[in-house]
DNA sequence: CCAAGTGTATTAGAGTACTGATACACGTAT
DNA sequence: ATACGTGTATCAGTACTCTAATACACTTGG
């Protein structure tokens, strides 16, 4: 469901935060929703499950999610299902600033570059 | 020269190994140029200068660099000026995979994406 | 020579990220 | 009631990142 990369660099509690951030901003995620349990994902991931429990936590002070004890995390009801595309694009825009800059300083044209996107889009069509 | 971004969450040393890294394998930075001294950048990033001292030092392991006592460091002789296209743009593969996740995960479509990534390169551009 | 410019070694400390072990509170199915 | 499923609090410890303050060795320009 998540995808977790340990050896990437960035955090793993961050790379989760995102992710649902996104999947609940895309309605790929609606509210009531149950996510996979802190020791599924923790399994899973080789993590360790405080690291899962912690992000889920921040997410519920966000708002994204609600607590039911005993019960799996839901998304919440508040959690607007549907943010309108615009708004969506805004979340990948750091994504964007550090791709533009890595290739500006690579001299890769902006052919190659899309070229190249369009590439790893088509590898990542499932 | 270099951009630096404290806030975003990437090691500031990491931002900087992998910058020059880029400007070296586009021929951007030349065997023998000069860089930019440790105290310089450190000022006008309002970083410590150890941070870009230990970012250098790094670099000449790797080959990249070369330190000459009371000069500034240079761009090693060794380090091809002129990577092939297919190699540098190896270099972005991890910032493609990123993106497309994030941008799958959002729903948008390709076109969305790639008319994004255009905005920012025009933008970029100076 | 001397002052100012290079990079660097050393040591200390703070903050964050993550691991690991343990224990607890609650809901649900049997 | 029992067993198993949720999430969580706590405490300790490791590793990494960055800061800070010194001090040193070297080169260059006056």
């Amino acid at each position: 469901m998540f995808i977790l990369n340990p050896q990437s660099g960035v955090p793993i509690y961050r790379q989760l935060l995102e992710q649902v951030r996104r999947m609940v901003a895309s309605g790929q995620l609606t509210p009531g929703t149950a996510l996979p349990s802190v020791r599924e994902l923790a399994l899973q991931h080789a993590v360790n499950p405080m690291t899962i429990s912690k992000a889920y936590a921040m997410l519920e002070t966000e708002g994204l999610l609600e607590r039911h004890r005993g019960k799996p995390m839901t998304v919440a009801g508040q959690a607007r299902a549907q943010v309108s595309a615009a708004k969506r694009v805004q979340q990948i825009e750091p994504l964007l600033d550090q791709l533009v800059l890595a290739a500006r300083q690579l001299q890769l044209t902006d052919a190659e570059l899309v070229k190249e996107l369009r590439k790893k889009w088509e590898a990542s069509d499932e």
